[in-house]
Parts: C-alpha cells; sequence; structure tokens
DNA sequence: TTGTAAGGTTTAAAAAGTAAACTTTAATAA
DNA sequence: TTATTAAAGTTTACTTTTTAAACCTTACAA
C-alpha cells in the first residue's frame, strides 16, 4: 500500500467543486459558479482567490459593485495538477 | 454537473489513508499504522479516535505505557462510508 | 432621490489539523 | 537492585483553514 501526497488546495470540496466545474466548462462566471457548487458568496470569494494566486484559475474582474463581472478559466497547471490530484486519489482505492 | 456531498470525516488525508489500509488489511495496530500512514504518534492518536467515535472502526486498546498494543479494525459502518465516499468522489472526475 | 437588491470582498469567529510535550510502563545497563 | 533509556500512546496548545455574517459599491425600480 503506497499513498500518494494529496495536494491540499485540491483537497478541499468548495475547491475541487470549483476545478471540476471548470474543468469540463472552460470558463463560468461568479454567480453561475455560486449556483453550481451551492457555496455562499464569501466561500466562493476565498476561494475563488486561492486557487487563483496558485495559478490553478485565470480570472477577470470587470466593474465593481452590482455592475461587476467575474469570469473564472482553468490554466494548464490547473489541469494538470487536477490531474495529478485524481490520480493520487486513485491510488486510496484498490 | 451533479456535485454530491463528500463525508468531511473521511475527506481528510490521513484519515482516509486509516480507513484504506484497514478495509484491505481488515486490522492493524498502532505502531504498523504510523508506519504505514507515515503519520505522527499525536496525529494518528487523534484521527483513530475520530474515526472510532464515528463507529467507523473499532479500536481494542490493551495495556499501558510501553506495554500497551492498540489495535484496529473497519466496521460494516466503516466499508459503507468508505464506498460511499468513494462514489461520491466519482461524481467530481467525468 | 431613495430604497432595494445584485455582485463581490473583508472580517472575525469557529472548527480542524498538527506536532511537541507528556505519561506510563518495559527493557537494559550499571 | 536502581537508574536510564526508549516504546506506545495521549493530551495540549498552537496554527491553519474554513465559513458565513457583515460590509461596500453600483445598478435598477418606484
Amino acid at each position: 500500500m503506497e499513498f500518494k501526497d494529496l495536494n491540499p488546495l485540491l483537497h478541499n470540496e468548495l475547491r475541487l467543486r470549483i476545478m471540476a466545474a471548470l474543468d469540463s466548462l472552460d470558463n463560468a462566471d461568479f454567480v453561475y459558479l455560486k449556483d453550481l457548487t451551492k457555496a455562499t458568496a464569501g466561500n466562493l470569494s476565498v476561494q475563488i482567490t486561492k486557487l487563483e494566486e496558485a495559478g490553478y484559475i485565470k480570472v477577470s474582474r470587470s466593474g465593481e459593485g452590482r455592475g461587476s463581472h467575474t469570469v473564472c478559466r482553468i490554466t494548464k497547471a490547473g489541469i494538470k495538477a487536477l490531474q495529478d490530484y485524481q490520480r493520487a486519489l486513485l491510488s486510496y482505492f484498490s
């Protein structure tokens, strides 16, 4: 039995939801992600920022206040990290 | 895209290691688990207790101090929880 | 214009994770 | 014997992370 390390940034439910969504959608805005992931706005905001800082997603913010719009897109590094995470997880199951 | 909730007790790397190990070994003692999971004794002790309190493992403790021996075994509920967790995870990866 | 709601961000509090320090007993050396 | 060291765990205090309530800014409606 050999357990591969799990990327702690991806080993969080909300962040994983965001990444999984962006992996198949390739781009989604804040409101859509909020609805899809069932997250609160605050939590979503924080986790998006963490993924952005890690370089796993790219975020375009435009406007302020009500007129603002935030669009997220997964990066190459993000896709790779997600794949690696998935592979690591497999080492835990049979 | 529908994300199933991930059991928070299992969605922790060390606890998952413990459970995955016990799932295939069916019984392992503290020292063996410590070596296998590469955990510190303190962390292992805490996480074993949490899994025990949840009814996912059964723990037999005998003796005290150096002569003590702690053996863990997965329960039916633990096996089911692990399976459910695994299934839930699959909903995150296409 | 002013009230209300939408889109996000900041924050402070709660929860969880971690490992150093400790307790107890067994083995070993002097 | 009687220290001394080391093994097996547990407690604890600390840090990190998570979470959502409160907040800010702007747009729209009445």
